[in-house]
Order: structure tokens, then sequence, then C-alpha cells
DNA sequence: CATGATATATATCATCCAGATATCTGTCCA
DNA sequence: TGGACAGATATCTGGATGATATATATCATG
């Protein structure tokens, strides 16, 4: 029987290439400052770590996509600033285009949710607390950044920007509904579990 | 100069033991179960791999916080079921006190879309579109889950899933209501655009 | 009734990735 | 003067994903 060997040189995810070269597109910056960004502004949908970082910008560099070059000493200690080259453009360009891979969710505050049970109720109302709080805070940033991009004129992202910002509200405010109902819910089935103690 | 060594034993994340030893706890399963189960009704909030099921599983059995049974033949092969100890239990009643750990976000769709420029729109308005799609179909799966529920009676863990379904709701619901307002800007964008290339 | 597509089932391996850790310098302030 | 803290670069361990391999049984289809 003849078989054919699928070799497809395993397309894995390889996302954290791509998004310093987004990152170095929108302007200069260095490693520390990647990782800033991507906690503060891009931290509602997307996360970097040092482990990855760093090797991604070696590896750019050596194969031409970015540039390094000293970023002049902005503070205490000798910056290493890269910038994004005309095939580094192109890469990212070409990334563009192709469809985006869903990635996997995994919530452990939901995972513990979904694994409580009424007769041993613990910490959850102060998980959800704490998200509330996070959420709030969250579409407070949201609120400043908007009025921010208001103010900065037409970049050519800028419609780009706004929609990701609309995500990121949208979402903020679905989980603080959640959460208001759940706290609700979750204070019912105390009160209920309560009631039947001492009634017993 | 004295200082103090913290070897604080790394405390990974290590989440899907517990997510193993959850899901058995509700009934005892297969391997293949347990994926399947992920993949459908915890699918929306929780992801499990095979390359971390079945060393979970063996290394669970080992420690004795679950047992391997046959589980017959229901279908095609010989089952292999696990079902949870009480050990078990008492490993996934103390997780569940400790709180949960944020999980990182990688969203490669709004990475992509944040990339995005006025100047070269292409297949955004697509993606949007089957994100519509996926999260409308996803919305009625919450229903038949819900009604499906109620029927159901009441289980100890009833007022939890419940909160976790909630969670999903919500989210789809804001998520459907990004898709809509962010084709809006889209298209208005791309007319926009079209505007300015005719007037040239 | 051969054929192939599909579902059930278990398992491994190569990468990818997160987070802990290490190290160093300068600034602020008590 | 000394410690806390922020800016900065980097590495390593171990956890997680997804592709792949291997089998068997069922079911539609010509």
């Amino acid at each position: 029987m003849i078989y054919i060997m699928k070799i497809y040189m395993a397309p894995r995810n390889r996302t954290t290439p791509y998004a310093v070269l987004g990152m170095l597109h929108i302007r200069p910056m260095s490693g520390y400052d990647i990782r800033k960004e991507a906690e503060t502004s891009l931290g509602y949908f997307w996360s970097e770590s040092y482990g990855q970082l760093y090797p991604a910008l070696r590896d750019l560099a050596a194969a031409g996509l970015i540039r390094r070059r000293a970023g002049g000493r902005t503070g205490t200690r000798e910056r290493q600033v890269y910038e994004i080259t005309a095939s580094g453009r192109e890469a990212l360009a070409l990334w563009r285009t192709q469809p985006p891979r869903p990635t996997p969710v995994r919530s452990e505050l939901l995972l513990k949710l979904f694994f409580g049970n009424r007769a041993s109720t613990g910490p959850e109302l102060n998980w959800i607390d704490d998200v509330l709080a996070t959420e709030t805070a969250a579409l407070r940033d949201f609120r400043r950044i908007r009025s921010e991009l208001r103010l900065q004129g037409d970049h050519p992202s800028l419609p780009f920007w706004l929609i990701t910002l609309g995500y990121g509200e949208h979402r903020s405010r679905a989980v603080i509904r959640w959460c208001r109902e759940s706290r609700k819910a979750l204070r019912a089935m105390v009160r209920g579990a309560g009631r039947k103690a001492t009634r017993r």
C-alpha cells in the first residue's frame, strides 16, 4: 500500500517574534520597554515573558528583521534599543494576513468555582470581589486611554486601537456584571445553607 | 553581608492534576472522556491537552489520589476508567481553598488587530465574522445547558455550575456586541478609504 | 463487500512559553 | 550611608500545547 507522508514542518504558534516585530513597528524600543508595554497598554489581551522576549530579540536581530543600536543611557544603564528593518516590516505584513489561531483558555478561577460545592463554601466571595476590583480599575484605565487617543489626532492605526480598546471595555463590563450577579447567588446560597443549619 | 536565600521550591502552576482530580470527583472517567468534557462543556473556560492529561493520570494513580479500573468496552476498545480516592478528595479540597492564580491572556486575534493599519485593510472583517458565528453558537449551547441543568434537580454543585455558565453567557454576549460594533467601524473605515481613493 | 471516512482510545515528543531567579546600576530619601 | 526601589538585561526550569503515531470498531457508499 502506498501512503503519503505528511511532513508539514510543524507550524507551531511562534507568536512572540511577531508580537515583538509589531511592537517595534510602532516605535523603536528596548526589551524592557516591550515588556512594560505588554504589561500596561496591551496587558488586557497580550502578555510577554522575559523568557521569550530576549531570545526573540536575539533571533530577530540575527535574521535581520530588527536592528540593534545603542539607545543612550535614558536614566541608569546602557539601553539596547531595537528598531524594525524593511524585511521586518515585510515579515510582519505577511503574518498579519494569516488568520489568527485561537488561543486556549485556562481560567483557574472558573475551574475552582466549577468544582465548588454547596456544602463547603469558602473564599469564593473574596475571589469574586478581587475580580470586581481589578475589572473596575481596568475600566477606569480604558476611559483614560480612550480620551488620550482622541486627543492624539489620527495615527493610521487609530481605528484598530479603538477596536481593541472596545474589546477590553465590553469584556470588563461583562465581567463586572457577572461578578455582581454571582455575588448575589453566592450570598443567597450561604443564607440558604445557614437557614437549613439553624432549622436542624 | 548576610543575605537570606529564598528557596521556595518554585510553586509552579501545576493545575492539570487538580483539573483531572476535579473532573473525576464529578464522576469516574477515562482520559478520553476528560478530554471530551474539556472540549465541550468546560471548553469555554478550561482546556486540557493529551500531553498533560495522560502523564497526570499516571502520576495521580501512582500517588494514590485516583484509582484505575477496567471500564468494560463501551464501544470499541478496552477503556481505562479512573475514579477518585479519599485522599484524592482531600487533595482537591485543599487546592480549592487556595486563591486562584491569574492566567495570562494571549489573544492572537486582538494582537493582529492592534497591529492593523488603515492603509492596508485585509481579512479583518472575516475574522470578526468568524468570532461572531462562534460566539452565537456558544450562546445557543449555553441556553441548552441551562435548561438541562434546570431539569436535573439539585446537585450540590449546581449553584456553582450556574455561576460558571453565567460567566460564559455574559462573556459571549459582550463579544457579540463587540463584533457588531467593530464590523461597523471597519466598514466605515474601508468606505472612508474608498472615498479618498475615488476622490484622488 | 471492499473502501474509506470517522469516532473511540491511549500515548509520546518537540517546541513553546511563563515565571522565578540572578545581577547590576543609579536615584531617592530618611 | 545605607537601604529600598526602579530601570535594565538575561537565563533556566519546568509546565503546557499540538502534532503525530498507533489501533480498533462503526457506518455510509458505491
